[in-house]
DNA sequence: TGACAATATGCAACAATGTGCATATAGTCA
DNA sequence: TGACTATATGCACATTGTTGCATATTGTCA
């Protein structure tokens, strides 16, 4: 339930609504840990159960009130304990490489679409960290936690780099293989 | 549901029992789809009552009698029609990068451990691929089914070595970091 | 001779994830 | 004026994944 500490150190950060917190992953954290709204909320009242988190509810008119949740004490404790402790490999799950698997039964003409979409998305992603670096990191002071951050971004930079590389390669064989 | 299809995909190969199949799993496909054998067994079933498997049970003596799995063609059209449909981005969950997001507050020690283990997995299965290319593919006439695999292990043996060059550098980093 | 690994299958319970829906208002664009 | 987007929260259900257990025999090692 790494959920938990995933969304515990966005709350380092700063204290966030839902609805902040969503963005929040879809704009940073979730490249390296991907989660949904439903998700983030349900594990938000899970937090507050364990006393992880204080959630204070601020009015606003014409739109719904935002909850603002703040780590406490025992959230940070928590999250201190957590990073003591060892992590598992990611799980490896990736149907495109399934597909090569089966290069005489699956379709490859629909599967070349397929590797040129990923390498699309590949490409993207490789933009937004771009940019993201430039706008936030590149030529300023960097707090500790600020370059913590910037480290994981130059990996998933290089991380979409390789693929990149990676997928037309794959590309290039299944020609030389004839299919 | 690809898990259905990844079984699927490794029957094609060769009928196989639930246990030779949680083998495949953990010596092949699975270093691009990960399954238990308790999962596997799970999914039989189903593909049983969706007739897309026939199984026959083998008698042994002395051991559990054997369940013996076979693609029906009905099966094997339905890797056909799944290989055309698009594939998402596989999910993204690594705790190793989110405790990096949260640099002043983790246990920085313990995290270098975490990353030289990681590393020393990344070497371990670094030297299975290798082994396997080696032993199974190298030197070898090709059917266009083992050259998809091949593509799928060579991509592997690249990915392995990026991710080594990767966590070594953000080690360096954190050590720039001073941390 | 006792412990352990390998072979072989599978249930039950639980935990985590994902999909679809529901609600409510304000502002923007065609 | 109607469609769409952004803000903001959340339930219900379905699927998937994990953990622990249960059974039963043969072969190997100390």
């Amino acid at each position: 339930m790494a959920l938990a500490e995933a969304i515990l150190v966005c709350l380092t950060d700063r204290p966030m609504s839902g609805y902040d917190l969503a963005k929040y992953f879809d704009a940073s954290i979730g490249f390296f840990w991907r989660a949904s709204h439903q998700q983030i909320y349900r594990e938000l009242g899970r937090l507050r159960e364990r006393e992880l988190v204080e959630s204070k509810e601020i009015s606003q008119s014409g739109k719904p009130n935002r909850i603002v949740h703040t780590i406490t004490d025992k959230g940070r404790a928590a999250v201190t304990g957590w990073s003591s402790k060892p992590v598992r490999m990611p799980s490896v799950k990736d149907e495109l490489l399934v597909k090569l698997y089966a290069l005489e039964t699956v379709d490859t003409k629909a599967m070349r679409e397929q590797i040129s979409v990923r390498l699309e998305q590949h490409q993207s992603k490789l933009s937004e960290f771009k940019r993201i670096k430039s706008r936030f990191y590149d030529g300023k002071d960097l707090t500790v936690n600020q370059k913590g951050k910037l480290i994981a971004l130059e990996l998933g930079i290089d991380q979409e780099l390789f693929r990149i590389a990676g997928w037309e390669t794959v590309l290039r064989k299944m020609s030389d293989a004839g299919v």
